[in-house]
DNA sequence: GCAAAAGTGTTAGGTTTACACCCATGC
DNA sequence: GCATGGGTGTAAACCTAACACTTTTGC
């Protein structure tokens, strides 16, 4: 197991067995999105992580991946789950693919691993692979290959965390841009939940609840109507969200 | 650090720096218990926990520390939380405070901790001291005193999550005894939740739910007017958690 | 008989659901 | 002008919240 990383010419020493795996949302053209990593001269992808320093605190790494992984400093970030199976995955498999990569032997322990999941808003990401990786870019939740790992169930048990917390965190912040329509809104609320809303009831809730306000503005250069834009009156939408939730079941 | 732990004549190998803590939670007498420590030769409490063995997974590692403190086989057991500040305690005031019971040098490394929240039937508990405690008994929530180490903060968010849970995850079922009286099972959310529910508005959402039934059966041997007993109808019970859950926020 | 807790119904207000047509825009 | 997505109202059903008195029991 690596206990020990370089950074420039110092040693940094590591918390040993434990890494973290962060799973990147984004939501962009009606869909969420998150960020994978390429393997090396392989068609192979998984989810950003890293390893833990003995000097930093676990949100410390994510937020030290996170930066790394897509340029950004203020990122919204809950940490869901921690993987602790003795065996997680085929190490023998893994150790076969990533010979050429990493060295087998840092295989000859179990490594324990934090889950973080982070909302990033799409446009401003630099995506930005790591020294183990050629390619870093952000896939579609409905087309996500085959991950390494055990990083399909890491992204399962992320995915149900961010239902849970839909209705209490301030998710729409986070995941849309400033300014947003209604259907964008909509949109976002239907990819993480997974099923189709009624636009008018939709509608009617958000407004009535007074976490949005509508500017004076309309989304221009799309096809077909120009929507109105709106932008979350934060104070507002914080209040309901810790009020006992905004509930779209 | 201890990376390793004698059981009989057998050493085993342990997982660095890794501990779990666990919230173990009981109902009894119309208030919430959860179940401490006291460490030998002292009047300080703290949470049961553990450490990690390095063939076993967390979930096992803390069933493992539950049977031990309670002699309970089956509980319902959640991950909640991993702790992992650099500096999650004051060090030094402990090493002092527990001197006579930990070689001071177990402390020279940070420890990240897992945390887990149990919920057992209070009833069918035996509390059980380990080897660093000589009293393992239960706690009224309301006065739990000033706990060791950052358990504290852990016992907070374990609360949290319970409050969270408890419209999606079968609590009563695990907390209330087989039988019960709908007082009970009100008083139970109260004390969860920290507030007072209207018992006919509870009666009528509960019965309408269908998650319990009736007994032909009352309560007898208690002062005044004598309850009648429910039972949970497990099946409908978790159907209608999953269905978007029982709310009394 | 009295104190304490159990048990129970109604009403008003609010929320949720279901449902369909016109409007503005880019091509 | 037509295809596409945006924008909007109403009515019925359901759920929630507020509210107080009677019953049973042990002492």
């Amino acid at each position: 197991m690596i206990e020990k990383v370089s950074v420039g010419s110092e040693d940094i020493e590591l918390v040993p067995q434990l890494t973290l795996d962060c799973v990147i949302f984004g939501f962009h053209d009606n869909v969420l999105k998150i960020l994978l990593l390429k393997w090396k001269g392989t068609d192979l992808w998984s989810l950003p992580g890293g390893v833990i320093r003995q000097n930093e605190s676990l949100d410390e790494a994510a937020i030290r991946v996170l930066k790394e992984r897509t340029g950004m400093d203020k990122i919204f970030l809950r940490q869901f789950y921690t993987f602790g199976k003795v065996q997680r995955y085929d190490t023998n498999d893994i150790q076969k693919q990533l010979a050429h990569v990493i060295d087998p032997k840092l295989w000859y322990q179990r490594a324990i691993s934090i889950g973080y999941y982070a909302l990033v808003d799409y446009e401003e990401v630099f995506p930005n692979p790591d020294h183990l990786s050629d390619e870093c870019a952000w896939w579609d939740l409905s087309d996500v290959p085959q991950l390494l790992f055990d990083h399909g169930e890491i992204l399962e048990k992320a995915l149900h965390a961010l239902r849970l917390e839909l209705s209490f965190q301030p998710i729409g912040l986070n995941l849309l841009p400033e300014k947003f329509t209604m259907p964008d809104m909509m949109r976002m609320y239907e990819a993480i939940l997974g099923k189709k809303i009624d636009p008018r009831n939709f509608q009617k809730k958000i407004l009535n609840s007074g976490i949005v306000v509508k500017l004076k503005e309309v989304k221009k250069g799309v096809a077909h109507k120009s929507p109105f834009l709106y932008k979350f009156e934060e104070k507002r939408y914080k209040e309901v969200l810790k009020e006992g939730g905004l509930f779209f079941i």
